[in-house]
DNA sequence: ATATAAATTGAATGCGTATTCAGTATAAAC
DNA sequence: GTTTATACTGAATACGCATTCAATTTATAT
């Protein structure tokens, strides 16, 4: 007579194996656990093993995670789209986790003000830590996530005075890297297109361009902003060249924001890049080398950044430092032919 | 005296919430999970949800998981990174899947061959439906997954003779149209830079492009091949542009070529656009559109697409419709000024 | 006021696994 | 061959929640 489990596709659990192979469920756990699969004689072993092909166990990680209180998930908190740099991020940051051996549970900041409810959902999926990117993070959300317990990375995000492990490339250096080169190249009329949300990361990057300009009793600066998209930017840069005194030199906080100045320059106003306009932005990201732009920019070095987020992670998940860790890195200037 | 429990931040359950309102545990989680909050007497509400306020008491979605077998995660496969359209795709993908009340939870394929062992991993996180996005899918994968009861959708990916939920633009169309194009545009000579790894996906193009271009009596063909990206593209078109028989137009399969191989015609061999060489791409990233390139190309209506696949989904959280849903979208004919 | 139906509640149980603890079998030592 | 140490194993339990079932309270009808 057929089993109905068999027809019913009942989920196969390590009971049924411990009753295949004539052992305990304890033995079949072990099985599946013990470091070496040492603990378990190699004959009981292999008829477990047996047994458990046979009937197609997999064992349930929402049952281990309930038991051992590791889920194996590690969030990745983004905020809203800005671009393929952080698109990149995202799949990056999918891969690197998965090589050890967790998986990414990614939570989306639609709007500024629900990142309560995605800092709730967070907690409650038990993830065994978090990876938060998004710019509207700030302190009291970030010390809920830990006082539950759950250890947080701010990535490419800073809030001072506060003891979370940080991963950044320090914004006010890098476009103090900008102003410093385009003081060199000679110009003293510069334009700045900003993003127009007032993230820290935006207001650190205005203070390290300005505060470095002063520096050159460079003053006379016209300003735009944009949103974080090649269209805004087209436009941006318009209203930047268009009227009196328009500068030698623009320095956009996006590539994406660049590229569409550079291409507003060329077609609407057939001005020559680097001759007629200098034209820097910030992020290097892929497109910035095509020959279409040669974009110059701030490099950030992603893959540098990433990786010491999982080293950051890994030392979490072994429990083996208590200490926070702030991780600073330099921005690269990259000079391409636009300036 | 203080409680220990207060020292070291034990997890707070609903438990410790019945406790201090003075109700069972069944109640709690009555309060936290009737439909309108509709079974639980509005006095005994209140008190629950105020303790649960002043100890901080959230769900275990684990747990809750554990028991009603309901894990709120879906997943999502996705593939080697393919670019900024697979980025995108990701991105919107976490989103809606958010706004529908569940997340998501990400595997990457880092190579065709261990395939087995994500799929092995998406059943052991009990995942409530799966979105394969993965060219290296399989029909027996496939049924790995619903074999464990786990609901499937392909998305951008059909495999023929298989009871799969599919969304998909068809290729053969979508490579259709561009012989026609170019056709109607007096070509005779053309180029076919191809994506260099044989996917169901390229191989559609292809039978696609050619078919239609036998009808038209275009036999004379340059073929190339080339990675999913700016540089190799660029390459392409240089190894196509040499020597005799250079093509009046070109199609590639992906715009990330298309723009290479823009790039190094005008660069490299001084050709106009469309006047000397005509370029025609797919996929219709956000970069085709801009003035640098306006590429013309194959839009493949991401938000549809995936709009239909949430909309799949749905249906099978609800356990509402048991058929297989089979979605073709129609690919569209972008024409801008490179053809 | 009484009988009956409906709403509300709590005790007990299960979900699938890991783990503790005690017992049993095996190996090592004498 | 006996004693002692060691390696395995299984029964029982906990993890945090949802849910069933029976008991109790409240509302409605008579």
């Amino acid at each position: 007579m057929i089993q109905p489990e068999a027809l019913f596709n009942k989920t196969v659990t390590s009971k049924d194996v411990a009753k295949r192979a004539g052992v305990s469920q304890s033995t079949v756990s072990r099985v599946f656990n013990s470091p070496q699969g040492s603990e378990v004689k190699p004959a009981a072993k292999k008829k477990v093993l047996a047994a458990a092909r046979e009937i197609g166990y997999r064992p349930n990680l929402v049952a281990r995670g309930m038991s051992t209180g590791k889920t194996n998930v590690i969030g990745l908190v983004v905020g809203d789209s800005l671009g393929p740099f952080y698109n990149q991020i995202i799949n990056n940051f999918v891969e690197k986790i998965q090589e050890i051996g967790k998986q990414c549970l990614v939570f989306k900041v639609p709007r500024q003000e629900q990142i309560d409810v995605i800092i709730e959902r967070v907690i409650q999926f038990q993830v065994e830590a978090v990876v938060i990117t998004a710019s509207a993070m700030t302190k009291v959300m970030a010390e809920t996530i830990m006082s539950n317990d759950i250890p947080v990375v701010l990535f490419n995000r800073f809030i001072p005075g506060v003891d979370i492990n940080t991963v950044y490339v320090n914004p006010v250096e890098g476009a103090g890297l900008v102003a410093e080169f385009l003081h060199e190249k000679g110009h003293k009329n510069i334009g700045y297109i900003q993003f127009k949300r007032e993230t820290s990361e935006e207001m650190e990057k205005k203070i390290g361009f300005y505060s470095k300009l002063r520096q050159y009793d460079i003053f006379q600066l016209k300003e735009e902003k944009s949103g974080y998209n090649y269209e805004e930017g087209y436009e941006a840069g318009r209203r930047m060249l268009c009227g009196e005194h328009a500068p030698s030199a623009i320095f956009c906080t996006s590539d994406l924001i660049a590229m569409g100045v550079m291409d507003v320059a060329k077609k609407e106003f057939n001005l020559r890049i680097p001759e007629d306009l200098a034209i820097i932005g910030y992020d290097d990201i892929e497109m910035s080398a095509w020959k279409a732009y040669e974009l110059s920019t701030v490099h950030q070095p992603i893959e540098k950044m990433i990786a010491k987020t999982i080293e950051i992670l890994e030392g979490i998940l072994k429990r083996e430092n208590n200490e926070t860790i702030v991780e600073m890195i330099k921005p690269v200037l990259v000079k391409r032919s636009s300036v």
